[in-house]
DNA sequence: ATTGAATAGATGTCTATACAAATAATGTTA
DNA sequence: TAACATTATTTGTATAGACATCTATTCAAT
């Protein structure tokens, strides 16, 4: 494997910078299987994963949907949605915010925390073990990916 | 913007592969977003474009839909159902095998190709425009991402 | 030739993404 | 305060991703 023409059997591209929209697409797909794996025993996917660790972050405030959004790592998902399939499983608690009846303030529970105490050195030695990169090799490209969307 | 804690608020990383992770989830749909939005005027999904690039790659030769499958950014797709809806486009023309009746056979269709065509240049300038890199940065971020993947 | 394994593809189900539209509450302004 | 715009969230609908399962061939071996 390897280089990415190899992995697509795609011969050449047009340039460096339209080679690496696909190979970014490319690995976001390779790790997200990974991370597929690692939650499925659990019930959760990776998006859900992800806004338990947004609520977690909070230390007890609690949460606006809309506030989930903004933070969430695919802008154009739906807060409202995932949050509702993470209150089924008890996870997260939804309130109407007394000061704003519009708003909703969402908390994660004590049983959300525990998942992501579980789940959380997994997760890191996941991610870790799948980025076959040095140190040095992963700062720079954290700087290359900061600096390509501007 | 600029750096990822800024975009998702989130204010350190346990490290720099974990990060990079998150970076590269992020940065993966913020490049999906700019390609559906140039995608959707032609009624076309980024990954139905990417099966037209495929079977326009085959220079008129047939392709199997399981070899379209293995050359699909995402391997867990289901090219099965994509083929299905180029097909109700036209944009696609799919055959019987008459070597071994399990397969079928997938040609590009002529509109398929214009289609294409007109999409080319359009899709290579917004890839040039978001990816906010110098040609060489370009090029080790490729060799980064080759790496990662192992 | 028959049985059983392997392969190609289609289909079913659930979750997520993309985006439009509906609903409800709040803010603003004539 | 009535009318209108704005904001927060939900809901509807389409496509795609992640599997599991089913069907139809084909292959392999007895």
């Amino acid at each position: 494997m390897g280089k990415i023409e190899d992995a697509i059997q795609q011969r050449e591209f047009k340039d460096p910078f339209n080679k690496a929209v696909v190979n970014l697409l490319f690995t976001q797909s390779y790790l997200v299987t990974a991370q597929h794996s690692l939650f499925k025993p659990h019930d959760l996917s990776p998006e859900q994963y992800n806004v338990l660790r947004i609520l977690r972050g909070q230390n007890g405030v609690p949460t606006t949907v809309s506030s989930i959004q903004d933070r969430m790592l695919n802008k154009m998902s739906n807060a409202s949605r995932l949050v509702e399939k993470l209150k089924m499983k008890n996870l997260v608690k939804r309130e109407e915010c007394p000061s704003d009846r519009r708003q909703v303030d969402v908390l994660i529970t004590e049983k959300g925390l525990e998942l992501l105490k579980q789940l959380e050195v997994q997760v890191e030695e996941s991610n870790k073990q799948f980025v076959n990169l040095t140190e040095s090799e992963a700062i720079l490209l954290n700087d290359l990916l900061d600096k390509l969307r501007g």
